[in-house]
DNA sequence: TTTTTTGTTGATTGACGAGTCAATAAACTT
DNA sequence: AAGTTTATTGACTCGTCAATCAACAAAAAA
């Protein structure tokens, strides 16, 4: 049965497989049975593509904030100044794809990750950075110096109500998300102006 | 060697140890035998004392609220009008005490664990509640019905301060988380009044 | 003084799970 | 046709670890 040039299928599959489970059992303790058997192989296949537990681990990261920063840079070009920017980015944020349930527990778990391996922080600081340089650019024409301060909290304040996600039951609220977000913006600069 | 009335004493050196393992491992992976090594036991006086792993991780989640709601307490008794408590919950939030390494380490992966545990899930929501009555409290007399919101938003602004932490090299500043929150608490009431 | 309660541990059990391997098979190359 | 590469899996190895047990010791109760 062999049809050539299933890497990608499969490597797709087991990425996508890998952050359901996560997020389903909320840990990492999922085994890498419980994944393939989820994406529909063998746990020898699963190893094969990715030599490792951890290996899938990364690419399940990567494919989450690879598709974080698309959607953020959609949003983007559909943006023009500083105000409609910073609230395309928090929409993308919010926005179903990624703030849905699986995502979120996914990502929380990521963060634990990010303690004992490297390459899971570095991944998470590429995230934070590019977070950070996309709000600044935004918010240094709207307050300047005090630009620094606001991109740090707000960057809080996004990680923190998708923390609160995890333990809320219910479907997720992105809306409710952007207001508080968008609120906190609001007086900040409304606070700069006065 | 069996002097009596060991049992507070050990279960105590297991909480710390517990809570002490998991930030320094950052994961819950730690094994009963390093956190009774760690309080200078055998792992089979854990478990005699705890019964499980799952109750050596309850009863170190309860010893940091515990420990956190003491504290905010205890602030709270020395400051006087809303502003002024306020400043005390965050002050209390981020003081070394609790905002130290091992502690907000420990802190995500009880997170973690909240998403499986419902024992822990219900611990967390206390700690929530808690918090937002108490914010709640101050807040309302400030800004009337905008309170709720901005409740919401510095709840969530706090637990992703706690976030940043954790993948921040460095000795953890407090200072700094403070004096980010207190700026939204600031703009917030200006808007307020504005 | 016997018995019970409390403290303590080394050794063992039993389960589980990551990663490897050998084998099988289809497709491509030469 | 023979050889190579890619796909695929069942079975196995090897380690780890939570939890239990049997046994010993000392204090307290009877």
């Amino acid at each position: 049965m062999p049809k050539l040039g299933m890497e990608p299928i499969r490597k797709e599959a087991l990425v996508k497989a890998t952050i359901l489970e996560i997020g389903r059992t909320g840990s990492l303790d999922v085994t890498v049975s419980q994944i393939a058997k989820r994406a529909g192989m063998s746990s020898a296949l699963a190893h094969h593509y990715f030599g490792s537990k951890e290996g899938m681990f990364l690419a399940a990261m990567r494919h989450i904030l690879t598709l974080y920063g698309a959607e953020v840079r959609g949003a983007l070009v559909m943006a023009h100044g500083p105000k409609a920017r910073l609230e395309a980015i928090l929409r993308a944020s919010f926005s179903p794809a990624n703030f849905r349930r699986e995502a979120v527990g996914a990502w929380l778990n990521f963060w634990v990750l990010a303690q004992t391996v490297p390459e899971a922080r570095r991944l998470l600081a590429i995230y934070q950075g590019r977070l950070r340089s996309n709000l600044l650019a935004c918010l240094r024409p709207m307050m300047g110096p005090k630009a620094e301060e606001v991109a740090r909290g707000l960057g809080a304040l996004i990680d923190g109500l998708y923390l609160r996600e995890v333990l809320k039951s219910g479907p997720p609220d992105g809306a409710a998300a952007v207001r508080v977000a968008l609120d906190y913006l609001d007086s900040q600069t409304a606070k700069g102006r006065a």
